[in-house]
DNA sequence: GATTATTACGAACGATCGTACTATTTTGCT
DNA sequence: AGCAAAATAGTACGATCGTTCGTAATAATC
């Protein structure tokens, strides 16, 4: 019962990782087990399909995000201390994470934006929740005083998506190496003019 | 000496479409052969590997960008103007182009950021050089007086990026039908913030 | 410690992958 | 028309793909 779940997670701890670096799609599940050091049909027997290692996979990397960076938040004064620590967690869960390819969505959205499946909706629902969580961050944030009272929370936290993109590309990229100072400046700004 | 050429293209133009919607990675000469109605070895045949079939298939990318987008922006007045249309037909190369998956560069920016080799190497190359092209526009119209004197224009270029990859991410995989609104009133707003 | 679930392995499957050859067809040129 | 060259097809290769199945090993329960 217990080393099922043991070694089931070890996979997908590897399987993230691989995941992160060359995409959902190009997971294979022989060389994920020559990685595990067990055999294909061993690593296989956990999940009853490829594309169900696939949607694991990112369960599993929500499941990290949620523990991580958005339970923590919680913990932090309601308002824009709050925001600061969503956009903190979430800065560093791109740049750092354990993922040694960067942020599995941003890599699962451009791989899955053209592909219809279970893979893509569940993609599309993360994404959805994440949004709306972030923006319910800016709105406490609004009624605590703290922001501008005509703010748009969704916009804000479109925008603060925008920041994060942004980074990833030109740091993972092309290797800029000011480009976290440019985030956090461009985060500072938006933070400044939101203020009431 | 033609029909050769004229095959490639076609080939190209296929696995263009192809690789916009499921990645680089993924083309299949296989299928590609399929899809152009001819045998896989005579399709392999127009490309020694299919690395280099990838690597074209990129470059194919890159000539199209620069004739739909570039050359005629320079036929366009100098300055604000000129930045516009290259912001105009930039947005447009996302949207619609003929690729069904949006922009083949922001679909492998997340697949090779990783993955070192000619491909990540052409991309960064030719991504470094549509930045610098762009934020040269505007430093373009920075000394046309239409632009702040003390506006920074690399940082510019990377905002707008930022707009671009944003619009991309929403749209694409969220089907924000608002996100070509938002794109543009925040492309407005930036123009607005560096005018002199 | 014996019994029973659970977990892992090994082998094999059909399919497809990229690539290497040789042969055949088609093209461009004189 | 005939000839050389270029382009395409055909076949086969070793490897790997995801998946299935029967069996061996290991773990949990009594």
């Amino acid at each position: 019962m217990t080393k099922g779940t043991d070694t089931r997670d070890a996979i997908l701890d590897i399987a993230l990782a691989k995941a992160s670096q060359v995409g959902l799609g190009a997971l294979s599940i022989g060389e994920l087990a020559k990685e595990a050091g067990m055999s294909k049909s061993g690593l296989f027997a956990h999940f009853e399909s490829k594309e169900n290692l696939q949607l694991e996979v990112m369960k599993a990397a929500a499941q990290r995000f949620v523990e991580r960076i958005v339970t923590p938040a919680l913990r932090v004064p309601r308002g824009e201390p709050r925001v600061r620590a969503l956009f903190e967690g979430w800065f560093r869960w791109a740049k750092d994470s354990k993922l040694p390819g960067g942020c599995l969505f941003i890599a699962a959205a451009t791989e899955l934006d053209d592909q219809p499946g279970p893979l893509r909706d569940y993609l599309v629902g993360s994404q959805r929740d994440w949004l709306a969580a972030f923006a319910q961050a800016a709105k406490i944030a609004v009624d605590e005083k703290h922001f501008r009272n005509d703010l748009d929370t969704e916009k804000f936290a479109r925008r603060v998506y925008s920041i994060i993109l942004a980074y990833h590309h030109f740091s993972r990229l092309l290797h800029m190496t000011d480009a976290e100072a440019q985030a956090r400046s461009e985060f500072d700004a938006l933070l400044a003019e939101s203020r009431a």
